[in-house]
DNA sequence: CGAGACATTGAACTGAATCAAAGCCTGTGG
DNA sequence: CCACAGGCTTTGATTCAGTTCAATGTCTCG
């Protein structure tokens, strides 16, 4: 799915950083946007473009994934990007060699001159006040993953993982009759909740032979929601974006 | 230790959100102070006061943590907050039963009230940036300990806290010759890790045989900050703030 | 048809939890 | 000045959830 030339007609615009800009404002965030970039699915995004340092993107469509790799060589992921995400690169583009991000799917950026856009959040003071709230979502994400590894056992942390992105796609109005798209191989699962893959298989089993979920063809069938959120005390509150005042 | 009544004198204004603002744009600040307030150890931070709805706080002095409770009784510790710390508590007022912000020390407040501070958002640009910024800071000790509970063993896990810690007080001016002040207990440390207490006492006593560290009467010593770091992996790095635009 | 990538299963092992007692301060009151 | 109560810390023994190791199965694609 290609971004559209104008970011006026951009389906992800109402989930994405841009939201509640006038018209006006959004001609002047179009300036900054240098291009559109297709990163396909195992390549890391760019932390350079046209030699131009661009610390911003917005994914527009396709899957992410932010990682942290750890000296002995195992990988954390700290997070999942979905369309409408938008990334801040500049740690990346710091700490390159242990922190990244990378394309799941074939994933279609919209990239920005990282200057461009800096110039606009002085002049257009409810763009900066909008990434607060955005990286606010995300750090509220980041909390529950926190209370996820470090206080539930596996089978729950599953389930509660899966209820999470269900509900994020949801949210994005990418489910239909409680069916997502779901890229994920199992040693996603396990790199983002810290297990390993026989032990995701076994949970995901447990969790297939209690007729909660179904997983076929990168398809996620949630059967019953209302079990499973019971099961792991799963609460959709801290997903809904706080408002933007 | 008692906030100044005049903002420009504070002496946490360095790392907080309000540093790089201008003689006329601090003073602006200062009318949304509506008061300071004392938080006792053990005690929770407000969410109103006079009836106002306050989201906003600056932690002046102490130590303060953020909680997460999951159905089961167990908690699960998110964040230390430390001086300087700047509180957006509209989350946790969305969400007071599952999540709240206790004081582990007595904690000296500065309270803002929250309409007049989000209107400085808008005619103050850099405040918006400014709050960005820390957000992602947070967002950025938070992804480490997402790979430090995910992906490090327990001794590890401590280890690397214990460096955290310590540099984020010494980043502060809080430490003198590897010395730092360490109101933690055992049961604190392993809430926020996710161990158990008893686990957590047999992990400090290994690395205090090792001779790297040593904790009495609340003086946490750090004795071989280098041989620490290099067996748990620590690098400071994600801990810089990052530069606002 | 064969190769490679991913998923599945089983058995043995282990890091950390749990359960159960002591030990050790610190402050309080007789 | 001593006793003792309560809150933390420490230690040991046992158990268990989850890892590791080792195959085997299955699907897809050239």
């Amino acid at each position: 799915m290609l971004p559209p030339a104008n970011c006026r007609q951009c389906i992800v615009r109402r989930q994405a950083l841009f939201t509640p800009l006038s018209d006006a404002d959004l001609g002047k965030v179009q300036e900054a946007r240098t291009n559109t970039r297709c990163v396909k699915e195992g390549n890391r995004f760019p932390t350079q473009v046209n030699g131009n340092v661009t610390a911003y993107m917005t994914v527009h469509s396709g899957w992410a994934m932010r990682c942290r790799s750890l000296e002995d060589g195992q990988v954390q992921i700290l997070a999942f990007l979905l369309p409408g995400a938008f990334v801040d690169g500049s740690f990346e583009l710091a700490n390159g060699d242990q922190y990244w991000i990378e394309a799941i799917t074939d994933v279609q950026l919209c990239v920005f001159a990282g200057h461009k856009l800096e110039t606009h959040f002085t002049h257009v003071p409810v763009l900066a006040r909008t990434l607060a709230s955005l990286v606010q979502n995300e750090e509220a994400v980041l909390m529950e993953h926190l209370a996820d590894i470090g206080r539930r056992d596996a089978a729950k942390r599953i389930a509660h993982f899966l209820l999470e992105t269900y509900t994020r796609l949801k949210l994005l109005g990418h489910a239909d009759e409680n069916v997502i798209f779901f890229p994920l191989h199992q040693q996603h699962i396990a790199d983002a909740l810290g297990l390993s893959i026989e032990h995701v298989n076994r949970m995901l089993r447990e969790l297939r032979e209690r007729q909660w979920i179904s997983i076929k063809h990168h398809r996620l069938h949630m059967l019953d929601i209302e079990a499973m959120s019971d099961y792991c005390d799963f609460n959709a509150g801290y997903l809904q974006p706080r408002p933007i005042l």
